[in-house]
DNA sequence: CCAAGAAGGACCC
DNA sequence: GGCCAGGGTCCTTCTAAG
């Protein structure tokens, strides 16, 4: 195996100069790993990127990032040349050991699939005008490309470039302004779908979501044949080619005809078994008397039916043949045991493909150990050329370089990593909470005035106070983000002493702190070519009071499937994960049937069951002040843990009712449960001063003093 | 001396 | 000849004040 030292040797790049011309070519190159790019002339693509590039300020800036991220690689080189092999060896037992416990850990019981639309945004503008059809076409502006078509991508054009690189690439492009409004409506549609085979889906984006196949798959084995079939449409028809075409039927046959087929009498007698079914439904007579759309009175286009089998590929076919028949627009998707690889293998067959990774761990970590990291979700550019710096390229490889790995990343990142060697990721798809922030935000050319700095501070703390109107949000963090014309971010952030969604309020914060850079940048002007503003710390508009059943909501959020409480070296976490796969919810914490907390609070484990409203929904003030806070605290150990799973001192007084109040939720608990507790303590102690203020507490109810 | 907030970044679509 | 979005999330690092 190779270390450190012979390292630096090996790779040209580090013996190089800063951000040579190399680099940068590299930096700027066109990234091929999406579908649809493999085979280009990307010599020749990334020539004209570069001219196109070189002499401006973003290029400037790109290099400036270059060179940092060079320097990141050096510190962490002479980082290596000091870890000792001793310690390597160390490190080394130390990952073997999180590896055995991911591997208790790998969960091979939920069927994780991943939709992902084929070049959403340019699908739906070319479905819509067939003009567009066999052209390479792009959706964005001359400042950015959201997405480019299959044809465009053959020249190296691609989301994310700048729609004038794009036009050197292809002088043919045809770039069509982004229509959200439809993309948005259309994506409804689609989910409409998705949520009939995973009704708590997870939507990633307008054209991405995670279901877990799970239950429908359950379901499915027992399901009769009829329920698996659906109307297709023929391929290759004239209808399908002009999909605008007034005179036939543009209705979802499965909404429209397939509910009269699913009726018929004939369709229910043949429909025993599959093989009847298809039989019946290949023959002559099948669609008699089924030509004109009861909705529109056109006639339908030329279709079929097919019966879907129950197998998991079949199940995903079919949603994706539904999709195509509702939308007109083709889905790729992935299966796998988990999140992690079910992203991946939805990209395996793009356009209009599936691939599948049986829940087989040898299947698994074949698929996985020579996949290039580059391809999981959360590695990018720079990840990746930290990571390439050390020799680690495939996933295989941060199995190899594992203890390097161990020193020179933090606990967050080792465990995430070591996670991805060993092919574990999520099985549960739940949706996200509540949002965590709301922003807006502005290129222009560029600004110097002050007067016009501030007009614009004021037109995005109008729309930001509208936007969270409509959200019915209120926050207290607002934080102004600029970009100066050599592309330089900046954020600026002020705390509000109350939640206001307040267009005044906002734009004073505001202003504040734009002026506060303008001043500070004097006697120079302060030219920006960005502006935005972004509210943080949000409650909801209706209660700013949380309940504490909110609070395990966030709780078990938080840590589930959280590597660092299942890794953790502390037996009583571990506990927890050899006994549930993800720490149980707020209510499994009283398995306890003779505690008395648990008879009285908790709805799940009280066989009476009569009260919705128990003190868990309550909002926190008025939990705290029942008689439940007095005899609460008793128990609470003083050992907390940071983020990272070390251990730390809690005695300083601020936290101590914080930590009272985190034991009364899980006093009901036996040994089991003490993880619990101490992830809760966690919790709270992180957002101590939020929990307080955010949920109105006044600090009386907190007061309580140590034994 | 420490935890929390602020700032900066990586990354995703 | 032109000149790189906007909406998020999460993580890391720095820092100032009690």
């Amino acid at each position: 195996m190779e270390h450190g030292s012979d390292r630096r040797a090996q790779n040209p790049e580090l013996v190089a100069g800063p951000s040579s011309s190399n680099n940068m070519i590299s930096r700027m190159a066109l990234n091929d790993n999406k579908a649809g790019m493999e085979g280009l002339d990307k010599e020749r693509i990334n020539q004209i990127i570069f001219e196109a590039s070189k002499d401006s300020k973003f290029f400037e800036n790109e290099k400036k990032k270059e060179e940092q991220l060079e320097l990141r690689i050096q510190e962490q080189q002479s980082k290596i040349l000091k870890i000792t092999q001793a310690q390597l060896r160390g490190a080394e037992r130390e990952a073997d050991k999180v590896l055995t416990l991911l591997e208790n850990e790998r969960n091979l019981s939920h069927t994780i699939v991943h939709v992902d639309m084929d070049a959403f945004y340019a699908a739906v503008e070319m479905r819509d005008d067939p003009s567009l059809q066999n052209k390479p076409m792009a959706v964005g502006g001359l400042g950015m490309l959201s997405t480019s078509n299959y044809l465009a991508r053959r020249f190296g054009v691609r989301a994310a470039m700048p729609g004038f690189i794009g036009l050197k690439l292809c002088p043919d492009l045809v770039l069509v302004q982004p229509n959200f409004d439809k993309y948005t409506a259309v994506s409804k549609e689609i989910r409409q779908v998705l949520a009939q085979y995973d009704p708590n889906f997870c939507p990633m984006s307008l054209d991405e979501a995670y279901l877990d196949f799970t239950d429908h798959l359950k379901n499915r084995c027992e399901s009769l044949p009829l329920s698996r079939m659906f109307v297709l449409q023929e391929k290759n028809t004239e209808c399908d080619k002009t999909y605008g075409n007034k005179d036939v039927c543009l209705c979802d046959l499965n909404s429209v005809l397939r509910p009269a087929l699913l009726c018929s009498s004939e369709f229910r007698d043949h429909g025993a078994s599959d093989e009847t079914l298809q039989a019946f439904l290949n023959s002559e007579s099948s669609f008699r008397g089924f030509d004109v759309c009861s909705e529109c009175n056109k006639i339908f286009p030329r279709y079929t039916c097919k019966v879907f089998g129950c197998s998991v590929e079949d199940a995903v076919l079919e949603l994706r043949n539904r999709i195509e028949e509702k939308t007109h627009l083709t889905a790729s998707a992935g299966i796998a045991p988990n999140t992690m690889l079910a992203k991946v293998c939805s990209d395996k067959n793009k356009p209009n493909g599936q691939y599948r990774i049986k829940p087989d761990k040898a299947e698994i970590m074949s698929f996985v150990l020579d996949l290039p990291i580059r391809k999981i979700s959360g590695i990018g550019k720079v990840t990746e050329k930290l990571l390439g710096s050390i020799g680690v390229v495939t996933c295989r490889d941060l199995f190899t370089h594992r203890a390097m790995i161990f020193h020179l990343f933090s606990s967050t990142s080792f465990h995430h990593f070591m996670r991805i060697s060993a092919g574990i990721g999520s099985t549960c798809v739940e949706r996200d909470g509540e949002r965590k922030s709301i922003s807006t935000e502005r290129t222009f050319s560029e600004i110097s005035d002050p007067k016009l700095l501030l007009q614009k501070c004021r037109e995005l703390c109008k729309n930001l106070s509208e936007d969270m109107k409509d959200e019915k949000t209120l926050g207290k963090t607002v934080t102004l983000k600029i970009k100066t014309v050599e592309f330089e971010v900046r954020t600026r952030s002020f705390t509000l002493p109350d939640f206001t969604n307040d267009e005044a309020t906002l734009l004073k914060a505001a202003q504040m702190l734009l002026q506060t850079e303008i001043t500070s940048e004097l006697p120079r002007p302060l030219r920006l070519r960005l502006m935005g503003v972004r509210m943080s710390k949000l409650c909801s508009d209706q209660d700013s009071q949380v309940s504490v059943a909110e609070m395990f909501k966030k709780m078990d959020k938080k840590y589930q499937g959280d590597q660092i409480l299942k890794a953790h070296p502390n037996p009583d976490f571990l506990s927890v994960q050899n006994t549930q796969s993800v720490l149980p919810k707020y209510h499994n914490i009283c398995t306890d049937s003779d505690n008395d907390l648990c008879a009285e609070h908790c709805d799940n484990c009280d066989d009476n069951d009569e009260d919705e409203s128990s003190i868990f929904s309550l909002p926190l003030d008025q939990t705290l002040s029942s008689e439940f806070v007095d005899h609460s605290c008793n128990k609470f150990e003083q050992e907390s843990f940071d983020l990272n799973g070390r251990q730390k001192d809690s005695s300083s007084s601020g936290e101590v009712g914080i930590l009272k109040f985190a034991c009364k939720g899980s006093r009901a608990s036996d040994g089991k449960v003490h993880v619990r507790r101490k992830g809760l303590a966690n919790f709270l102690e992180k957002s101590q001063s939020e929990t307080s203020e955010t949920l109105n507490c006044e600090e009386s109810h907190f007061g309580l003093q140590e034994n």
